[in-house]
RNA sequence: GGCCCUGUAGUUCAAUGGAUAGAACGGAAGUUUCCUAAACUUUAAAUAUAGGUUCGAUUCCUAUCGGGGCUACCA
């Protein structure tokens, strides 16, 4: 790589003058900065090698680029700003990569090695309480996009779902059902069922805040109204009820399941999100219990006299954790850890990937220690991925209070307004309704992904529903555009194999455009390493804007020099593939017009 | 209280310890006899505060002030 070899040359040329060796690490090249893109391409940053050098910053740059200059033959000039040594590469190594790569359709992409172990990456991971939200849905995007991702960089991947489909809560929507739903269904309400089941959930914890507020009337705490609570007293028999396997609840539990997940179901298909296996908590929690029982015997765990099992942390600077209540019924960290040793034993991963929030990051910290302290040694392979909150202008939604942006009609809402903008540009007359359809759904989702996917991960953001996601600018849709764009001079170009040869002179947008795509496999291999979309959708922007900016200022299609022709549509080839690539990454499909 | 995360233009986001802190939206002003104007060009506008480390700090450290999360026999 160009960079590489810059440095290696460097570390020859310091050693050929200043007789001393120093490690490529130590010298830093990073792309010219845009505002010097004149005079190179990459810079070497020379204030660290002044120690070494004993001369000023200036004098220590022009030593090194003339050097570089006798033997480097790659290079074309340098010149010296500051402290910086800028470098220009003669335009053939340009020509010649752009020659040898622009046909790759899958340019920077590793095929998958299936020798090695896979990744298992869980996420999604719904409650069944819950209608998807838009908090889910940055989860649910982060987990496919970073599957793909490392994918894309040959490593096998495994995408794994684990609904929560067990629990005091799952009895409280049940229970709400029961006592207040008149038999209800999907059908009779025509609701989507897990929009149904939510709005039981919503109904107990009403029902439950009007029996605590006259508990509190006759002159109890908050705490005492709860614990004495007859619908809560209800719920947690009714967990006991489901544990001991109560033929009558545990009908009523699948009965509601089914509904829900024909529901969650139509949403995953909306998002285009598919898993490799689905786990349930209701076939893990029992190997939980297994495993800390196990515990007990051996005196990793200990059991208190009212029965409850925990584990002590404070050696490790955490507390106390429960891991069995006192009534014997599981709690979430027990089927999370018979989960996690299910799916070690299943797949042997080199590594297990959970895509969950950053509220969760204290009990992922506890979920791991545990695994390690029950003598798990692949404990160490477990990695949350610990991403931020989808807020609102005024705060956190909040379920129960019904304060979210609902999956579905976000999705909805999307794919109307992709609708409602291309009619208004009115570039399509002649597509069949079907075509049409099609195109609506890839733009307005991409326009919702790319908003999710652009940002880092790990930072919480912020979602107005007031003001709607953009199409314009820093956007999905601008990045389909720019590849139909590409797509119309491609169909309309013929011959597009034309050689073209090294002499060519290189125009200022045609460099700074083919260093961005030679630049891509890098990128990837990046936004691998740190798990982030963000790093890919930023890149791709860019790469966007470029290319925009290179067919304002130069003609392609109607350029005389056959040559420049040839190299211009061999650039515009490659920036598409490496555009469509990209976006596949964050699940974002390409319209070929639009 | 303890622990963790976080403060960048009006707003939403960028910036491996490196040059004059980039974009987009919104604001102002332009570009269609020209390969798709969902584009392009120009312009005003920001690192919470105070110290420290460093040749160099938005980035690392400390304190202060804001915002968020966790600290449940919820998940």
């Amino acid at each position: 790589m160009v960079q590489e070899l810059l440095a290696l040359k460097a570390v020859n040329a310091i050693s050929i003058l200043f007789d001393v060796q120093i490690d490529t690490d130590d010298v830093t090249i990073q792309r010219t900065i845009s505002n010097f893109r004149e005079q190179g391409d990459y810079s070497l940053v020379v204030f660290p090698l002044l120690k070494i050098s004993k001369k000023s910053p200036e004098e220590t740059a022009r030593m090194i680029g003339d050097k570089l200059l006798e033997t480097t033959p790659e290079l074309d000039s340098y010149t010296v700003i500051k402290g910086f040594l800028n470098l220009k590469l003669k335009d053939a190594v340009w020509i010649n990569f752009l020659n040898d790569n622009y046909a790759l359709e899958k340019f920077g992409i590793v095929s998958v090695n299936d020798e090695e172990p896979p990744v298992v990456v869980e996420f999604s991971s719904p409650n069944t309480n819950k209608p998807l939200h838009l908090g889910h849905i940055r989860n649910n995007l982060l987990g496919d996009s970073v599957s793909r991702i490392l994918n894309a960089n040959g490593q096998k991947v495994i995408k794994v779902n684990l609904v929560n489909d067990r629990g005091i809560h799952i009895c409280k929507s049940m229970l709400a059902w029961k006592l207040f739903g008149n038999d209800a269904s999907p059908e009779s309400t025509s609701k989507k069922g897990d929009k149904l089941v939510g709005d039981f959930y919503v109904l107990f914890d009403k029902k439950l805040k009007e029996e605590v507020a006259q508990l509190k009337e006759q002159g109890m705490s908050e705490e005492e109204a709860t614990a004495a609570s007859t619908l809560m007293a209800k719920a947690r028999q009714m967990l006991i009820l489901w544990e001991q396997q109560d033929v009558d609840v545990r009908s009523l539990w699948s009965r509601m399941n089914t509904w829900v997940y024909s529901g969650f179901e139509q949403t995953y298909k909306k998002l285009g999100i598919e898993f490799d296996k689905t786990y349930y908590e209701s076939d893990t929690y029992l190997l939980g219990k297994e495993i800390v029982e196990d515990g007990v015997n051996r005196n990793v765990l200990y059991r208190k006299d009212d029965n409850s099992v925990w584990i002590d942390l404070a050696a490790d600077g955490l507390d106390e954790k429960l891991l069995l209540r006192a009534d014997g019924t599981s709690v979430y960290m027990t089927q999370d850890l018979g989960t996690a040793q299910l799916r070690y034993d299943e797949f042997h991963p080199k590594s297990m990937i959970y895509v969950v929030g950053n509220e969760q990051n204290y009990h992922f910290d506890v979920l791991k220690l545990v695994l390690g302290k029950l003598g798990k040694y692949w404990s160490e392979s477990l990695m949350h991925l610990s991403y931020g909150m989808v807020e609102l202008p005024e705060g956190k939604m909040k379920s129960r209070e019904g304060k979210v942006v609902d999956a579905d009609d976000l999705v909805e809402e999307m794919i109307n307004t992709a609708r409602e903008m291309t009619l208004e540009l009115g570039k399509i007359e002649d597509f069949e309704n079907e075509e049409a359809l099609e195109l609506y759904r890839k733009v307005g989702l991409g326009a919702l992904k790319y908003f999710i996917l652009k940002v880092d991960p790990k930072k919480n953001m912020v979602f107005n529903p007031a003001e709607s996601i953009d199409f314009n600018g820093n956007t999905g849709p601008f990045i389909q555009y720019t590849y139909a764009r590409i797509q119309s001079i491609i169909r309309k170009a013929q011959d597009i194999d034309i050689a073209f040869s090294s002499s060519t002179p290189l125009h200022n947008k045609e460099i700074g455009l083919i260093i961005l795509n030679y630049s891509f496999p890098q990128m990837l291999q990046q936004a691998a390493g740190e798990f982030s979309p963000s790093v890919i959708a930023n890149y791709l922007y860019e790469l966007a804007k470029e290319y925009n900016q290179f067919y304002h200022e130069l003609t392609i299609l109607k350029e005389d020099d056959t040559e420049k022709k040839a190299l211009r549509l061999a650039l515009s080839r490659l920036t598409s593939y490496n555009l469509k690539n990209g976006m596949q990454m964050l699940g974002i499909e390409m319209p070929d017009r639009m």
